[in-house]
RNA sequence: CGGGGAGUGGCGCAGUCUGGUAGCGCACCCGGCUGGGGGCCGGGCGGUCGCAGGUUCAAAUCCUGUCUCCCCGACCA
């Protein structure tokens, strides 16, 4: 039951006045999410969706290479992470409970899937494997920002991989760059994979998936085949920077300064970018520290090679958002959207165009339709600018003209283009197939 | 952590300099009109002015302290 009347969907005219990105404007005027705190957010229904379509898109291709999701614990015992050496990280929240036990809320989940791989792989056998979840994350950021771009709690996909050795270890992260790829492709963003700093994690390779946008926090060098995080591309001796005409001065490390970027002298261009997913190969590094050990067929014990595979649903919300805004608002990818369609009633109660208007509502909810049904007494205006603000890919209106024409009137988000109109009153399983058809076509 | 800015009803703001019973637009509620792009008229509800202390006959306004939020940078396992 999907009647806005019957539903929460708190638009708003203004965005706050401290919002700067578009992602953290249009997703609070959109009644998708609504702040706390800094750094601390809440998902409302139509937001949730959004989220839980992203959460459905990576469990599936995650299970599609094996994965077996499970869930872990955020709060944890702070013994832990001190045996990892990651108790004294400042992002980490560190509590203690009424007897003064000390606890943390965890930032991550190495140690957790690691204390459990010591006590239940204990044979080659048992490997490979594959363990995700998606759960909360707490990180006391030292700067939120940007809506839910940076926040200090938020939901991730983390998968850990085990292995018995680097070439098995290797064998997972593979099948991970090509759940990864997939995963991105079916969002419909636009995104790199770029090879990244393995930096304090220690580990031996690692790579992160951006997307490219305004509110980006971080620069990705991108040219015909290449394309890295600056941090790395500057390591890279093939690519060289040189400062640019105006003097080369880049106000602060965002792109869009007078540098120049070329890789065996062909030109790169730098782009703002978001990280949206990150893949690490960690070794044996957590394995050593927690004891996961496994017996090889010699009944030697060995510890066990991990790797590590983040997806934060929420950023790639967010880069969504960044990526397909317009000035009226979001412009949703068919796979991300609240609702696939939504409906426009524009007659008042008890007329026949409003009677028409519930018929064809009755019709898509028993075809299972994902529609969301705006039957507020509101006027046209109203109506059809709170639909371009929430950004369903496909938007059906009827109103008087509709009885008059017989049809469906239906407009495409997505460069607000008339699309083929429907009949009105036809067969429904036709509709319904016109309409599968249509979203199938749509980016 | 360094620099800058801001806290007044759900959202956006004025009022603070120059102290004198808290105001506007939107939203919301009631009535009426309108009905294909945020429409119009009338009547309403809603605010300890972030918090604490101080000065004063009187504090949103002046003083002190404190909390919170945003932006830029640093940081980002």
């Amino acid at each position: 039951m999907t009647r806005l009347t019957e539903y929460l969907l708190p638009t708003e005219k203004q965005a706050p006045a401290d919002a700067e990105a578009i992602s953290h404007k249009l997703m609070v005027r959109a009644g998708l999410v609504r702040q706390m705190g800094a750094g601390i957010w809440t998902w409302l229904p139509a937001g949730w969706r959004v989220h839980q379509k992203v959460v459905q898109v990576v469990r599936e291709e995650i299970d599609a290479i094996g994965g077996r999701e499970m869930l872990m614990p955020v709060l944890q015992p702070a013994e832990l992470w001190r045996k990892t050496g990651r108790l004294q990280i400042d992002e980490l929240f560190k509590l203690q409970d009424r007897k003064g036990s000390e606890l943390v809320l965890a930032m991550t989940h190495e140690e957790a899937v690691t204390f459990h791989a010591a006590q239940t792989i204990d044979s080659y056998r048992d490997l490979p494997l594959i363990l995700y979840h998606f759960q909360v994350k707490e990180r006391d950021e030292p700067r939120p920002r940007a809506g839910v771009l940076r926040t200090r709690e938020f939901v991730m996909k983390d998968s850990y991989s085990f292995d018995r050795d680097q070439g098995g270890l290797e064998e997972r992260y593979a099948l991970h760059v090509g759940a990864y790829d997939r995963i991105m492709a079916r969002t419909g963003l636009r995104f790199y994979r770029v090879e990244s700093d393995v930096g304090m994690m220690g580990g031996i390779g690692a790579h992160e998936y951006m997307a490219p946008c305004a509110a980006g926090e971080d620069d990705v060098v991108i040219g015909e085949g290449y394309a890295a995080n600056v941090e790395v591309a500057r390591n890279d001796p093939r690519v060289q920077c040189v400062a640019g005409a105006d003097g080369g001065v880049v106000a602060g490390g965002k792109a869009g300064g007078g540098e120049r970027w070329t890789r065996d002298g062909q030109a790169l261009t730098l782009e703002p970018a978001i990280e949206i997913g990150n893949i690490f190969k960690l070794g044996t590094r957590y394995s050593e520290k927690l004891g996961a050990t496994y017996l090889d067929e010699h009944g030697t014990a060995l510890p066990i090679w991990m790797g590590s595979y983040g997806i934060g649903p929420a950023r790639i919300v967010a880069a969504a958002v960044e990526q397909f805004a317009d000035e009226h608002g979001i412009a949703w990818p068919v796979a991300l959207a609240p609702f696939a369609v939504h409906l426009v009633a524009l007659g008042r109660p008890a007329t026949p165009e409003r009677d028409a208007a519930d018929g064809l509502y009755d019709t898509l909810l028993a075809a299972g339709v994902d529609v969301i049904y705006d039957d507020r007494e509101a006027g046209p205006g109203e109506k059809f600018a709170d639909a371009e603000l929430l950004g369903c890919p496909v938007r059906l209106t009827v109103g008087r003209r509709s009885l008059e024409s017989g049809e469906i009137e239906l407009q495409l988000r997505r460069g607000r283009r008339d699309g083929p109109a429907l009949p009105l009153g036809g067969e429904p399983a036709a509709l319904v197939r016109a309409l599968d058809e249509l979203c199938q076509s749509l980016p």
